[in-house]
DNA sequence: AATTTCTTGTGAAATTTTTCACGAACGCTT
DNA sequence: AAGCGTTCGTGAAAAATTTCACAAGAAATT
């Protein structure tokens, strides 16, 4: 699980890092060269200590009385996190959410692209005005494997998420972006990011009447 | 943020109630009367002992030597999260994703209901098959204060999403789910939930990797 | 070049969250 | 009604995460 040959990082640090990447982005875009802890802890929504700590994991990257190169840090962060490279994802069910999701634009500013979609009646999907190929379920584990994709963004009904997830899993994806509302198996060193509406809402009423 | 009288549940539990909810939505559709500890910890992806904690913040449901009734710890947990009634929520941004969103039919299954849509340009949405009014944001404050809506999904570019979220807060909202990829600034009781896709990809990636 | 001002990096403390271990309670069987 | 097998509820222990406090390093200033 940890990528240095330092230490364990601890999960909920990678992902404040990927908010720590975005912000810095906007900071860079708004020609910005420096950033003390603070600053960039306040954009990110947490405390300076925390942000320090954080990056402590994986290095010294700071210059105290100034604060942190925005360039340079970002490009450390983007490395720690391996998002130097463009990854390709599939996605596997192009209906309504799916078809949102294929026409975002904002994916390969942030280094992911989807290389391509997959559907049980990929013909229905032709007229739209998506760049992605829409291919037939039955060419989906070729196409895994021969283009070395390990990341899927799962779209499809609930009903069907863990039989299409198990087809996955079985031809190599070792990453699944789940938005179906049900809780998937799958084995241990496959991993599965859940987002799941109704229960934001759900988490969000509970905070706000309590 | 408490809930009861008695004790504040961690944020992770409450978010841990919403899965064991609809783990026993799906037992008692298969017509399953009582449930364990371990059985459902296994459907939620928990263990059994963090389960019980969980469950132990708010009340003793279980029966020992059996389990749990499922219908009865279902009305317990929705209880608590108050989702008994059906919540309004309203929608701004009406593009691509804001679309998808408006068209999904399993909020209410869930006690949601996005009653309105919102957009700058709303005579764009006319001819989509969506049953919400799409209405301009020049009647937003009326609508939120009138309805007495309290929540809002933000699906508007990153670039206005601040400005957007500024006068939601002003006009009564006090959750927001957000999905621009930028980190909204809003008074200490007013609670985002983001979802940022990007992050969780990125998330997905670092973890198959390292 | 010395001093002041600022901000990082980090061990230790505090807090939060998860896991463990086991007594207690209940149903079922005999 | 006694005994057996199960499963809950929970205080205590362990682990993970966050916060604190401050020494140390670097730039800016005098
Ligand atoms: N649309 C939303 O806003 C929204 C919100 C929250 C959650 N979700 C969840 O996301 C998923 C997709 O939602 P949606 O609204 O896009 O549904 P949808 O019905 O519009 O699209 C589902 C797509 O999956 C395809 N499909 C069906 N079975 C398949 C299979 N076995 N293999 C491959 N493809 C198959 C269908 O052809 C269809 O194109 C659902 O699980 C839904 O619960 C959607
Ligand atoms: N589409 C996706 O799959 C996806 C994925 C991840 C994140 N996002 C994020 O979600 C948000 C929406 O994405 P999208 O693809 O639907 O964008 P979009 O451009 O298709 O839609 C944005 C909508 O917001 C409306 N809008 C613009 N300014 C407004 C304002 N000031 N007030 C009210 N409405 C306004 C526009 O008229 C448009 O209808 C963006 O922040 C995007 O980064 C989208």
């Amino acid at each position: 699980m940890k990528k240095t040959g330092r230490l364990v990082i601890p999960r909920k640090t990678i992902y404040r890092l990927s908010i720590y990447l975005r912000c810095l982005a906007r900071l860079k875009e708004n020609g910005i060269g420096t950033v003390s802890s603070e600053a960039l802890a306040k954009a990110a929504g947490v405390k300076p200590t925390q942000l320090r700590k954080d990056l402590a994991y994986f290095g010294t990257f700071g210059t105290r009385g100034l604060g942190y190169d925005v360039t340079e840090l970002s490009k450390k962060i983007a490395e720690e996190l391996g998002t130097s490279s463009l990854q390709p994802v599939i996605l596997v069910g192009v209906g309504n959410l799916g078809l949102a999701l294929l026409s975002y634009r904002g994916f390969e500013k942030e280094g992911f692209e989807i290389i391509a979609a997959f559907d049980a009646e990929p013909r229905r999907q032709r007229d739209k005005k998506i760049k992605q190929p829409v291919i037939g379920m039955e060419q989906l584990p070729e196409f895994i494997r021969e283009h070395n994709v390990k990341m899927a963004i799962l779209s499809v009904p609930a009903a069907v998420a863990q039989t299409v997830a198990n087809s996955l899993v079985e031809s190599g994806i070792m990453g699944i972006l789940n938005f179906a509302p049900i809780v998937l198996t799958v084995p241990e060193d496959v991993m599965v990011n859940n987002v799941n509406l109704a229960i934001e809402l759900e988490n969000l009423s509970y905070f706000i009447q309590g």
